[in-house]
Formats: structure tokens, C-alpha cells, sequence
DNA sequence: ACGTGTCATGTTATAATATCACGTTCGGAC
DNA sequence: GTCCGAACGTGATATTATAACATGACACGT
């Protein structure tokens, strides 16, 4: 039949999820990194990290076995973990405990010049320690990383104080996005008015 | 029938867990910081705190439900997130978001004069924020939870720049504790940075 | 005593997240 | 080509967490 035959020819798969320009460029050099570090951003490794890029709050693991599922594929969630598990040891995503999901790392975000290795104040790819801090809103569920080395430097010193020998660390702060934080106070105790209630 | 008349005198349970007094006493201070709350520490919630301050490392849901369990009573999961709802919203335990499991706050450990508020630096009940700091070793899961205040005192300095609402933060550090690292490494005397690339 | 409200608990079912085990395929080294 | 290890497919299952609804226990006003 004529699909067995498609298929015959079109070995893999269907061209998998498009992205945009900024997302590819993002990818490419995501591959770059990984190349760097003797390892293969694989095609499917490459849709889960772009979708993960392209979501605006973090992504489960389950929200990604659905986006990547066509008529022809039907993946079993084994397939997008270790994919995950690639993309968090190569240092590509970071994963948030209290969603059990996973946002891009920033360094991937942000511009080209990514590959200079000294501009990653925080990922200290010596140490093999990655490490970051997040703020995140209850609300809306946003997350925001945020580099602040002092923080880091503080824990690890408090570490050799008391001989442990740091891996990583997770620092997640819970709270309201200024966003959010306005919405949910309409005409709260506060002495001052609070205009500015943009919606979004 | 004999069965009923004890139960109906013996109202609710049989003796649960029996617990030895330094961890009673510890659930005595429990009691009395809830009840200064206006809250109840009841007999269900004091067996599941008792068992969280009894173990060595942290406890998971699940364990809590295997360990309440008798020939009369079969609770069902519910019962213990209850608890441990309970239990986490009145600042007696935390919950360690990368095992998925629970220990008891340390101002429930730390001797009798627990009460005296302002001993907590870590735990600011003005402000609602019930924060601490973890190292969480790997190998052996046992957790310590540390205290430096100036950790909180930088995020909370972040997110007044970002006009973020903290509400809490978790704060949790991956690696080895000083036992287990002296174990994994027999005898690494090289001063060189040792190729760890593949451990977990 | 009687309803009534509230907090705590019981019970059944199911959702959401994650891993195991085992077989097949793919890509490169030789 | 042959071989090997990494990557992937697949089915089953483990682990963690919550929804939805019913019951029990107790205080309070009447």
C-alpha cells in the first residue's frame, strides 16, 4: 500500500514539530554544546529540548509525551525521560522539583554569544556543578531563573565547614510574580492605593 | 458482643505506636506549639509527626502508611497526606522536594527551650515563611538541615528587587556527607581534578 | 434533647509521575 | 561486511498524590 511504501521511504518519522528561526538557532547551538561534550543531540532529544524552549512556564514530562505523539508514533513515556535525562546532564534544562517540570536553561536563552565559557557566572561546567535558582509563582506557575552567585558561594562554604562534598543544589523560591502579587491584593490592607492593576 | 462494649469504651483506637519519651517529649512541645496556634494536634497527626521524628532519614508518604497500619485499621493514602498537610502548614516538619518525603523541623529537635520565639532565626512566623536549608546526601539519604540565615536574607533581597511576593523557598543541596564521601573515594589522593564524568 | 456547623477522618477510585526489563535498531570503528 | 555500544520502542508496573463523597465527633445555641 501506498503508506507502507511512504514509510518504507521516509525511514523515521514525519518531519517532527517545526520550529521557529530563534527556537532553531537556540537548538543549533544546544548542539553545539553537546558536541562539544562527545555527545549527540539526537532528533528526538532535539523536539523535546525545542519544545521545552518554546513553552513560556514549565513543561511535565507527560505534557511532552503528548505533544510528540503524530498518527504514527505513539511514544511510552520511557522515551521522553531519557531524553530528559540527556538534556539535564548535559546541562541543556534544569528540572523544577516542586512542579516536577522542566524550563530551558538560561544559558541557551540568551543571545549568541553563549559559547564563551567564562560569561556562566553560575554554571560552573569546572565543578561539573549545575546549579539554579529559581523564583516561581504559585500563581501563574512562571519561573524565573536568577544567577546569584553569592548564594552559591555561601552554601558551598557552609559545605566544606561540615566536610560534605556538594554535587548540586536546588534553590526554589515559592511565592507571587509582580504580576500576579497585584492581581490577587484588589484593595487589600494596604495604606496606599494600588492603581496599576493591569490585567495581562 | 464483648467487641463492641470495648470498642464503644476505647472510643476511637488502640494504643498506637508507642513512642520513647524524648520523642514524646518533643511531641509534647508540638502539642503545645499548636495549641498555641489554635490548632489540634490529634492522636492520628501526633503518631505520623512521632514517627517522622523517630526515623533517621526522611520518610516518604507511603512508609507513614505502611508503618500506621494494623489488623483493625487499613488507612488509605488520604489519611496521611492529611496529616502531613496538616503537619507541614504549622511548621513542624518540611518535606524534601527531591526524595518526595519528610523530616521533622529542627526547632522540634533542639531541646526544651524550644519555645522562646526568638531563637528561630530561621523560621520567621512574622512574616509566615517557613524556610530551611538542606544537605541531602546521596548515598546514604540522610539530611541535614542547616541555618544560615544570610541565604534567606540574599533571596529575600532578590526578590524585593523583582518585586516578587516570597512565600517560602526550598533550599536543598545534593551530594555526599562527610561519611559517605570518605567511603566512595578509598584512596583519591590526586590533587587533579578526578574525571567523574558518569557517577549517577 | 435536637438540629446544625465545623473540623477531622474514612473509603473508593483514579490521576500524575517515574522506572524496569527486555528486545530492536542505528551509527560508527574496525 | 561484522561488531559494539548507544539510542530507541514497547509493555508492564512502581511510586507518589489527589478527587470526590460519606461518616464521625464534638461544640454551641435553642
Amino acid at each position: 500500500m501506498d503508506h507502507d511504501f511512504c514509510r518504507a521511504h521516509c525511514t523515521a518519522r514525519m518531519t517532527p514539530t517545526e520550529f521557529s528561526p530563534a527556537t532553531r538557532a537556540q537548538l543549533d547551538r544546544a548542539d553545539a554544546l553537546c558536541t562539544e561534550q562527545g555527545a549527540r543531540l539526537t532528533q528526538q532529544r532535539r523536539e523535546i529540548l525545542g519544545l521545552i524552549l518554546d513553552a513560556k512556564t514549565p513543561v511535565g514530562a507527560y505534557d511532552l509525551l503528548e505533544k510528540i505523539k503524530t498518527p504514527d508514533r505513539r511514544p511510552a513515556p520511557p522515551t521522553v525521560y531519557r531524553a530528559l535525562d540527556f538534556l539535564l546532564e548535559h546541562g541543556l534544562i534544569h528540572r523544577i522539583e516542586r512542579l516536577s517540570a522542566f524550563v530551558p536553561c538560561t544559558h541557551l536563552l540568551h543571545d549568541a554569544h553563549a559559547h564563551n565559557p567564562d560569561h556562566c557566572h553560575n554554571h560552573d561546567h569546572e565543578t561539573c556543578l549545575h546549579t539554579a535558582q529559581f523564583l516561581i509563582c504559585k500563581s501563574c506557575k512562571s519561573v524565573t531563573e536568577i544567577a546569584e552567585s553569592s548564594v552559591l558561594t555561601t552554601l558551598r562554604s557552609i559545605c566544606r565547614e561540615q566536610k560534605f562534598a556538594m554535587q548540586s543544589a536546588s534553590i526554589e523560591v515559592i511565592g507571587l510574580c509582580a504580576t500576579c502579587a497585584a492581581k490577587e491584593r484588589p484593595a487589600s490592607n494596604a495604606p496606599r492605593k494600588q492603581a496599576t492593576s493591569s490585567p495581562s
